[in-house]
DNA sequence: CGCCAAATGTTATATTGTATCTCTCGACGT
DNA sequence: ACGTCGAGAGATACAATATAACATTTGGCG
């Protein structure tokens, strides 16, 4: 059912993105430790333009959005963010190692977004897919609603 | 499991739109009439942009995408069409009548997007949410891949 | 050093979505 | 007939999201 991840005991989120894409043989650049960081800093999913007003701020220069593009697109290939479709916006993934279909419940009120795993859900989706001559490559499951602060 | 829906058999997609739409105190005015028509014509999901130049087109006349913005969103509201947040586009809906969390299959080669109604499965997401301290109110369930012809 | 490829910068443009104000038209009361 | 009111639609501007094309920088490596 629900999966349970181990935590990266003391191990900084931003560390384990680094390892993850230098064995997948990708650099980890100052620039790509800029994204990730700002990315990882937002309480809940940053649109690409979002990041780059961060990283413009915090670098005192002109980031423009294409640069941040590219590399959360890596970061999604990489497993290291994930994007929210129904939000136009991206989220860090504390388990690049952890391969799942996810999903994510965001608040239509203050915009807060939780992240599931629940791979016998998603495995379903995916077999309703295949029973109609569908093969699923990603699936897409997110809840709009209301979170538990904001009843 | 899978909803079976009984057909209209005869009457026409659009008639059955507007007669959702009156019976919901809703007008059926020619634009929206129009725009209905130009979205059920489509053979995959439509942007309201395609909508507006498809309808300019059978018109002779240039529609702005607002205006066609804002009959979507009653259609939406209505369940005549449905949002696929994942491609930001619209399909009709066939069945106005029928309330589900619906499940889209979206082939990333050429596009066709296909529609499933599997009530267990988003029962199974939204159960998933609640359990989470989540008030779901409406479940994005996509997938995309490859249909069929593609492979 | 000189070369090459990857990464990033720069600029422009495409696509998607909203806001605001105006105009038209029909319903309704006088 | 006249005025008025509101829903629908038009027109325009703009904001937000995303991609394309080309130039420049950087770092590895012979």
């Amino acid at each position: 059912m629900a999966h349970v991840h181990h935590s990266h005991e003391g191990e900084s989120l931003s560390s384990a993105a680094k390892t993850t894409m230098e064995k997948s043989g990708e650099q980890w650049t100052q620039m790509r430790a800029a994204v990730f960081e700002a990315l990882a800093s937002f309480d809940k999913p940053a649109s690409a333009y979002d990041i780059a007003d961060k990283v413009s701020k915090e670098q005192g220069r002109r980031v423009a959005a294409n640069s941040v593009y590219r590399i959360l697109d890596l970061f999604v290939s990489a497993n290291l963010a994930r994007r929210v479709e129904s939000a136009n916006a991206y989220v860090a993934n504390d388990h690049p190692d952890c391969l799942h279909d996810c999903i994510f419940l965001i608040c239509d009120n203050c915009g807060q977004t939780t992240h599931l795993d629940n791979d016998s859900l998603s495995g379903g989706v995916r077999d309703a897919a295949k029973k109609a001559g569908f093969a699923p490559e990603r699936p897409v499951i997110e809840v709009r609603g209301r979170c538990g602060e904001c009843n």
